[in-house]
DNA sequence: TGCAAATATCTAAAATTATCGATATGAGTG
DNA sequence: CACTCATATCGATAATTTTAGATATTTGCA
């Protein structure tokens, strides 16, 4: 919940990153870990199940794995509860 | 959530009650364990800790516990996760 | 008042989830 | 092609959740 939370808004909870300057496909992953201060393979993990279950993207740049919230699939969630 | 699916519907989902014939306050906590086929005590548990989390209306007729959906918790909720 | 029906609470076990460290894999770079 | 950074996967353990049986409480009724 927190995470989809932060990438509501990237620009607002994470910086920039060093290579890549716009948020297009969300936040990388390293960045999320640092946030969340959990480790590395329980992040990896959450998000792994996060693209699976199809609340999120990923996108892989070079070595670099960035997520970005899959709003049409949140939309529908939040339909569905109605 | 199934609960929650069930009593979107009560009308198509359970039996009208012996004595109170209409389901303006939901559903009776006797027919909600039935159709779940969980034992009482589970679902009492379940029942109590929707409803202290606000997801449900609890309402008691005699020796009835009465349980339907808190509309405006869940529209909130759904919002929220946009 | 005493019994029966409906629900609630307590306690405990089995099952699942959260989380991590270690290790493996993928990708860029000198 | 060796090295390093980023991410992924594996295996294990701690913590939480699910669920039920036993028991308690509440309420209507004979």
């Amino acid at each position: 919940m927190q995470i989809m939370e932060w990438l509501r808004e990237p620009e607002k909870n994470f910086p920039p990153h060093k290579t890549i300057k716009h948020f297009n496909d969300g936040v990388c992953a390293t960045y999320i870990q640092e946030k969340a201060e959990l480790s590395q393979s329980t992040i990896s993990t959450y998000l792994s199940n996060m693209e699976k279950c199809g609340l999120l993207i990923m996108t892989r740049h070079g070595k670099w794995s960035y997520f970005k919230r899959n709003e049409a699939v949140i939309t529908d969630f939040a339909k569905y509860l109605l």
